[in-house]
RNA sequence: GUGCCUGUAGCUCAGCAGGAUAGAGCAACGGCCUUCUAAGCCGUGGGUCAGGGGUUCGAAUCCCUUCAGGCACGCCA
């Protein structure tokens, strides 16, 4: 319930909207002053009178509703005590509702998420974490805003880099280690070919030659190039299916290859296209940004071109409302020139195309390169991540059942909370050790309250059914109350979240909301109370099961039912 | 050099379409399990909100500026 709303609809004053006076009502820092405020310094001047005048006045004309005990004017600011009961009553019906948190605010609309865009026959590292569990996230949080997501993993499949792979293929390659050894067979040889290269040009001829037959077809090429991206995909959905992620399309850089010859023309007919030093650019000189590159000197295309050319695909397509691209920070040039470039073109939509930048992830001990294989493998730290969920279940609860299962949903739970617990534009320094940390602001004290609360359902067992009535004035305690508010905050933090493309802002209402669950819970004898007292207090307890159970899987992540 | 981002407790971060006394977690120290899961809860200490100026009744929040760190800036993606 909107009490926000509530409180404005009963509040008028001159030449202030109410939208206006909404936005202005705040949440008060302390609850000795009430629970919302509105301050009234700014009415001061149009109104011609003092903001202690001000609110003086609105206290006796509010009309008064039920949710509201109290309003008093102090200091300038209107404040307004909220009645726990009647809150209580309504907020813990609406949370007990199937859909709670959902909206129709997207129906009829259709979003497009580029996010993960692995490449073929590269090692999916901890660096690739961050795009695929944001735009994982992203992509369930607007279903539940009720757009139609279409989450679209632009494969790297394309450069000279395969060429590379063909050429140290045929000179180290052993078909029945690679078919085994998987991406990180394919990763060894790749090194190699890294090393041989800088003493052997040859090498990056032949690499380039090779690169040049999969582009005219040639089968031996193709049939390679297939089966290096048969060999990632099989173990990157492996991954995909641990992160509870999935896509709708897999269209990547070789897709559009024979559609970036269309962009160009249209460029080159609407007078875009500049040559400078052999190349084909957009000048983007009077925007503040340096030229979008199109065709290389030897007439190659770019990344640019065919980002281009993916726009507009996907545009007509899907004809989408919003077109995602959760991307690293890095590229924020990369897409702002591309942007500007399909609004140059004349296309309305490119204001729709958002850059979803996030920060970068780096390792205590240095920089991460693939050519060098300095990598951390992100199914190895899932591993070990899962590995330490059992050793700690086993220290913890070694009677639990299921105790693999377990393992597998707290270990991999925190890794990829630990990539959606902060605002995404901060940079990481990734340390296994923290993300091995299983206290306090972490997901696996978000399962714990989870199954913490599970128990306690699980032993009322009816009783929340009971045909009792509630007594809702048995949740006037302040633990109470705090609990109460965050249950109702619920559905518009799921707003803002999708709204701002911003997954922290659940993962920081999670730990709020349990943490205020863990307070209730310590503070607040559940079973033993008398029923009519009880069912309230079984009622929060299954809003916040129900919530963290949804809000995880928003961001992925599984709950056990028992740990 | 230019543009963008970041700077809040020892560490990691919330708070930033301005509102009342700046909040969590980690780490440290001290408490709470014969009672619903102690992966929990309570308490103690810890702050020039990077510095300076400005706007405002009011600034961590907006503007200017300086400093520090990061990223990017033509033929990689």
């Amino acid at each position: 319930m909107d009490v926000k709303k509530i409180l404005s609809s009963q509040l008028n004053i001159d030449g202030v909207s109410q939208d206006e006076i909404y936005a202005m009502i705040t949440e008060t820092a302390n609850s000795d002053l009430g629970d919302f405020s509105l301050p009234c310094f700014r009415f001061a001047k149009a109104l011609k009178k003092s903001p202690v005048q001000i609110a003086e006045q609105l206290k006796e004309s509010f009309g008064g509703c039920q949710i509201v005990k109290e309003v008093r004017a102090v200091n300038g600011y209107l404040n307004f005590f909220v009645d726990n009961t009647v809150l209580a009553y309504s907020v813990l019906a609406e949370a007990r509702q199937e859909n709670f948190g959902a909206s129709e605010v997207g129906k009829g609309k259709t979003v497009c998420i580029d996010y993960s865009s692995i490449n073929i026959a590269k090692p999916f590292h901890i660096g690739h974490l961050g795009t695929t569990a944001i735009g994982g996230s992203l992509y369930k949080l607007l279903k539940k805003q009720g757009y139609d997501v279409v989450g679209i993993n632009h494969l790297g499949d394309w450069g000279t880099q395969f060429g590379k792979l063909i050429v140290a293929y045929d000179l180290w390659g052993d078909k029945e280690k690679i078919e085994q050894g998987g991406v990180e067979a394919l990763q060894e040889i790749y090194v190699k070919f890294h090393r041989e290269e800088e003493t052997n040009p040859e090498l990056t001829e032949q690499a380039r030659r090779w690169f040049a037959k999969i582009e005219q077809g040639d089968e031996r090429a193709l049939q390679l190039f297939g089966w290096f991206k048969d060999i990632t995909l099989k173990e990157v959905n492996k991954i995909y299916k641990r992160l509870n992620v999935t896509f709708d399309s897999y269209a990547g850089e070789s897709f559009y290859n024979d559609k970036m010859q269309p962009v160009l023309d249209e460029l080159e007919s609407k007078g875009l296209v500049k040559v400078s030093d052999g190349a084909k650019i957009v000048d983007l000189e009077e925007y503040g940004m340096s030229p979008c590159l199109l065709v290389k000197a030897d007439g190659a295309t770019l990344y640019a071109t065919r980002d281009l050319a993916a726009a507009y695909y996907r545009k007509n397509t899907y004809d989408f409302y919003k077109s995602l691209y959760v991307v690293a920070y890095q590229q924020n040039l990369h897409f702002k020139q591309v942007f500007k470039v399909l609004e140059l073109l004349g296309n309305d939509w490119a204001k729709d195309c958002i850059h979803v930048a996030y920060g970068m992830v780096s390792l205590a001990e240095g920089s991460m390169s693939t050519r060098k294989g300095n990598v951390v493998w992100l199914s190895k730290v899932l591993d070990s991540a899962v590995e330490k969920a059992k050793q700690i279940i086993h220290d913890k609860n070694p009677a639990l059942k299921d105790k693999d299962d377990v393992a597998e949903k707290i270990g991999v739970g925190a890794v990829i909370f630990s990539a959606l617990q902060n605002a995404r534009i901060k940079d990481i320094t990734f340390s296994l050790d923290k993300v091995l940390n299983f206290e306090g602001e972490t997901c696996p004290y978000l399962q714990y309250t989870y199954a913490r609360t599970n128990s306690v359902l699980n032993k009322a067992g009816n009783a929340i059914n009971a045909r009792i009535a509630p007594d809702f004035d048995s949740l006037q305690s302040d633990e109470s109350k705090q609990l109460v508010k965050l249950i109702n905050k619920y559905p518009s933090v799921i707003a803002d979240a999708a709204e701002k493309y911003e997954p922290s802002i659940l993962s920081k209402y999670l730990i709020d909301l349990a943490q205020a669950y863990n307070k209730f819970y310590i503070g607040h004898r559940i079973l033993d109370e008398e029923l009519s007292r009880q069912i309230p207090r079984l009622y929060a307890t299954d809003a916040v099961n129900k919530i963290i159970k949804d809000g995880l899987a928003l961001l992925g992540i599984d709950v056990p039912e028992q740990m």
